[in-house]
DNA sequence: TAGGCAATTAAACACGTGTTTAATACTCTT
DNA sequence: AAGAGTATTAAACACGTGTTTAATTGCCTA
């Protein structure tokens, strides 16, 4: 029978080297060698390279789903308390500023330059949370939005919360030592929801692009 | 003498690959045939691929902000305009939701995986640029900002630019067809000014953390 | 205890990798 | 026209790549 902890064991191993090194740099050899098998074992266990990195990355999306999961709203939540929770459950699942998991590198790395895993990861994972961020973002607008402004305004908040992942390395740079406390997930949280809440707050006021002086 | 076309032939060639494949995913026998030169000629010009590497993301940088230079302001715009400008140029220089060229992939890919390169990449490139827009954020708030609120409102906007750049691939499986030409750039360009400066006044007009319903 | 099958192994395969070499082609100056 | 020095070439080098093979181990059943 199939020993499922030989199967397991090579999927921790290759989560951090295609996390790293990407799909092309990634070597079987170095992932078996971490996991402590033979070379053989990824075309035993998986067919080749190929299907051991979707499966990778599926397992990836499961980890951090299953670790951060976005909570059930009651009705009595305000739309203000969904927003911060959104927002500090995406910065978590992120792990901002600290040096990511290995399953963030690897699902950020399919967002940046998609594989075939890219297309399943969207509607299976990504569309859902965000589809939860156009409703509260309905709940807070003074006035009905336009399919297009509902999606830049989530693109907006959710564009805030990535900025912090994609280029985490380049913010490490740009804040000063002394502030970096500041930048830790909870200062980061109240920043992006009181950001958002007001813009959306005064966005709704007027009709799209009405506000540009020029 | 140094034949110079040849040199700028391989960096013209190296620049869509390295962009695609990343350092290790691309091959110098790739670049060499793409560029019509013998395999030995990238030792020849640079010694190894790794100073073609440091040469071609230079290069990518220096195209990029010749082409779509920060215009000089002059003291009589107003700071909501330069807001606009700036937002703008960012945008135009990602080339939002079109393909993006070579160069700017390139730069993405030292943002997300900093090589040697990056370092010198922040000090030289993205400071200067993060530098003016902070002083546009200080000309907008309606009172003075802590260190730390002029840098996260300056990530808040620059998150907003670039997310169309890192996850456009996603952006496309997201917005419905009927809605893309909503997401063009001088629209982009509307809706994150707009999105901003309504965010700015009003969280200029509280402290910190204030907002959080919480 | 013998047989059968899944799991694991070392070795080999065919090909691709960055880099080097030594020979050839080219292009100016004297 | 001859020669020096740069530029370009095909070939080879040593090593790394994903994958396959055939042999061996381990373990449970009959």
């Amino acid at each position: 029978m199939g020993d499922e902890s030989t199967r397991a064991r090579i999927v921790d191993a290759a989560g951090p080297i295609f996390a790293e090194h990407g799909f092309e740099g990634a070597t079987v050899r170095d992932i078996c060698r971490s996991a402590g098998v033979n070379v053989a074992s990824i075309n035993y266990y998986f067919g080749d390279k190929q299907h051991l990195y979707l499966e990778t990355v599926k397992y990836a999306r499961r980890v951090r789903a299953e670790r951060y999961p976005f909570s059930e709203w009651t009705s009595d939540i305000s739309p203000e308390e969904k927003l911060y929770d959104f927002v500090s459950t995406m910065l978590r699942r992120l792990m901002a500023l600290q040096s990511a998991p290995w399953q963030v590198k690897l699902l950020m790395r399919e967002v940046m330059q998609p594989t075939e895993a890219c297309r399943q990861l969207v509607r299976d994972y990504f569309k859902p949370i965000f589809e939860s961020l156009l409703g509260v973002i309905d709940q807070l607008a003074t006035r009905p939005l336009t399919a297009d402004e509902r999606i830049k305004v989530g693109f907006s908040i959710v564009g805030q919360c990535l900025h912090y992942r994609y280029a985490s390395e380049v913010v490490a740079l740009i804040v000063p030592g002394e502030l970096r406390e500041q930048f830790e997930l909870e200062r980061l949280a109240d920043h992006i929801t009181k950001f958002s809440l007001d813009a959306i707050r005064a966005y709704a006021e007027q009709s799209a692009a009405s506000n540009r002086t020029h």
